[in-house]
DNA sequence: GATTGTCTCCCTACTAGTAGGTAGATAAAT
DNA sequence: ATTTATCTACCTACTAGTAGGGAGACAATC
């Protein structure tokens, strides 16, 4: 039985590890080329323009996290835990070096200079990750679990400043247990004082 | 009286632009070329490579990040209002897009792939902002303006963190005043109860 | 006071290599 | 027989970086 992963796929893969490494301009169709043994003129095939790729790219990421945080509010009862499964996953993630960094972090640092259709989903993808983080503090909150000192879309919008805050720490320090270290306290904060 | 800017100066501030706009791969010396009317030539003449003008780049804004933050120790008082100064100087920042973003943040991000000289300069950067929010922490705790829940340093990792956070966010999602609604939030939380 | 050498700054013109992207052939799969 | 996936070969534009020269400022020398 072969492995079923097609070859977009793999050069979907290999294209989100050279972004969360260098962002939009820090890869380009060599280095994929190079990396999979495949032709940049294949890729082309797959991928008519750099653009298009890093856009189903970034779709396909977007559909994965969602995926993920929809299975984590189905699969965990209590907001507590769905939190810390979350920031668990991502300690995992950076820990293993897996993917260090969140795709839509890094690209947002890029804002500026990435193709339309590429910011749009960006923007996107921090909507949604607000939504989701608020819905698990309204839920926490409701039941008692957290104790919020503002509304939840704004504790929100705190606590996914701190996630990719505390993401850029870990990098530029080298230290990959700083993520856990700062985001653990943020949350701490959160459940109500006993 | 004529501007005293020298070229090598104005070739740092269009590059510090462009870095922050778009990071280290985000733009070439035919762009500081375009932007300031000189030839390419000329600015090898000033920078022989990219990675020494980078790390001059970084070197001149972490003397003038450390100049600031001293004079903001020594010209206010009160922690809390050093701290509130600081964080007043990057909204003003990203209010009117004069440096909507850290230089060194923004670095931080490529880290993997930045010249080694670069990186360790972003690592010492990130450093000694730790190292003056810590204290400044540290001295408004002991003068009781706030009431840590962790050990400094501790607590300084999570500000900065947040900080950042708040940056990207406010990038993201093209509202430069989501930077202030979550840094102050975070803050807010430092004071003592009251 | 004119000449000489040196230095700074910028220029034109160039290099080797890489960027994203295209054209057209080939071969296998449906 | 058409579609899909790959290839070789190529294109144009741009990358960082180099070679070498010219214009002016500033001394020191004759």
């Amino acid at each position: 039985m072969k492995s079923m992963t097609s070859t977009s796929e793999k050069i979907l893969d290999i294209a989100q590890s050279l972004i969360v490494a260098g962002g939009y301009n820090g890869f380009s169709y060599a280095d994929i080329s190079a990396a999979i043994g495949i032709r940049k003129a294949s890729i082309h095939h797959h991928f008519p323009t750099k653009a298009e790729l890093v856009s189903v790219l970034v779709d396909r990421y977007r559909q994965q996290t969602e995926a993920g945080l929809k299975s984590l509010r189905e699969g965990i009862s209590s907001p507590a835990g769905q939190l810390a499964a979350y920031v668990t996953y991502w300690n995992s993630c950076i820990r293993d070096a897996s993917l260090p960094f969140c795709v839509c972090a890094m690209l947002a640092s890029e804002m500026q200079m990435l193709p339309e259709q590429v910011a749009s989903q960006v923007r996107g993808h921090f909507h949604s990750l607000a939504g989701w983080l608020t819905s698990v503090l309204q839920a926490g909150a409701e039941d008692g679990q957290f104790r919020l000192e503002k509304q939840p879309d704004e504790e929100a919008q705190m606590l996914m400043a701190s996630v990719h805050g505390a993401m850029l720490s870990a990098r530029a320090l080298g230290d990959p247990g700083l993520f856990i270290s700062i985001v653990a306290l943020q949350i701490a904060r959160l459940q109500a004082d006993d």
